[in-house]
DNA sequence: CGACTTTTTGACCGCATGCACAAAAGGCCG
DNA sequence: CGGCCTTTTGTGCATGCGGTCAAAAAGTCG
């Protein structure tokens, strides 16, 4: 199908990564369709054709950014002691500014952005990021069944709950940073939690 | 000064009392100025004249929200066991739905969706968000003090790092609850935090 | 009663938005 | 080379937005 036409004249996986840094810093609402127009450097009409509507471009940007997440976040945890890793996932966060871009600073988890701006109204935001939280929930725990084996983590509580506890501190320290934070008070939290964890 | 001249029709404390409401399940961007003065009965100008711009009108809400959720948290603190008081604090956000009103169903802790929306671009946003981050911890830091000096809470952190983790994990529950929680699980999560507190 | 102040009312404005469309252009395949 | 399919380009449009304003109304006080 399809005979082929006239190539598109972008790279369109760039132009997502591009929106993909406009949304996350700006937020939806808060980027304008002119906006992503001016970054991209392409034509209203392109981005439509491409992309659909600015809800559907915003929707596809979110899916990056975790299918992206979850590749680091599974390299992290498959060798290794588990906790360090869990540590550098948690600090990672409270250290602001390292994802700098020219277009702004993005700050906080995008799929907790996400979350907050759009999933009250939006059913298909919700399910990408209720599968986003179910599979941060599966993979950590994942780790956190090997490392309660190796002895290196308390069975005080299960796995799962161990990992969820996990996503709420991500989500909840993602989310205050964005409120500006003293990276070493967060960074003495997260060792507490942490430490908690230590068998 | 003013020698008085129309009164005001409405009730402004509770008029705002409805916005709170309305700007909480909607978050500010999807709220519009249309939506506000249906819900709450009044004239566009009234409303103007009373509260000024929106940005205004949904500040003064997060600023009532605020004062509200302070007032119940230092009350819970202030007697009695302290993790009995943070279990409910975090265990509140995990039952869902109920705060329930007929213009919908608020969702989350409202600083923290604030803390999404405006804080990236509003300075006088972030302002109040900070402060209320900073007075969440300076509250429970003080009840932990107390708590670890009965032998209630372990002295394995600060109590400021407990706080902390205490604030992350509220905010993070929060956020994560906007897409759907299984009750039991978040509240297994929140268990294995309290427990971790434990001395 | 009448001057004065504030609120109410409802129409109004400019603007930016998301989106559609028609014409032109570009590359592939027969 | 010529038909075909697709993307590009840029204009155009309706809608809904936040916000303003002037006149009318409702109290207060001298």
């Amino acid at each position: 199908m399809a005979r082929t036409g006239r190539p598109r004249e972008f790279d369109k996986d760039q132009a997502l990564e591009r929106a993909l840094l406009l949304f996350w810093s700006r937020g939806f609402g808060a980027t304008s369709v002119q906006d992503l127009v001016e970054a991209l450097a392409l034509e209203r009409g392109s981005l439509y054709g491409a992309f659909g509507d600015k809800r559907s471009f915003y929707l596809a940007a979110v899916r990056l950014y975790w299918e992206t997440y979850e590749r680091q976040l599974v390299t992290a945890l498959e060798a290794g002691p588990v906790l360090p890793a869990l540590r550098e996932v948690l600090a990672n966060p409270a250290r602001a500014q390292e994802y700098a871009s020219d277009v702004g600073v993005p700050q906080g988890c995008m799929i907790g952005n996400a979350t907050a701006e759009l999933v009250p109204q939006d059913a298909e935001a919700r399910e990408i990021v209720a599968r986003a939280h179910a599979r941060f929930i599966q993979i950590v725990a994942t780790g956190l069944r090997r490392a309660q084996a190796d002895g290196e983590v308390s069975r005080d509580a299960t796995p799962e709950a161990q990992a969820q506890l996990l996503l709420f501190t991500v989500q909840g320290l993602s989310l205050v940073s964005r409120a500006g934070l003293d990276t070493a008070s967060a960074l003495a939290a997260v060792d507490a939690l942490i430490d908690a964890l230590r068998a």
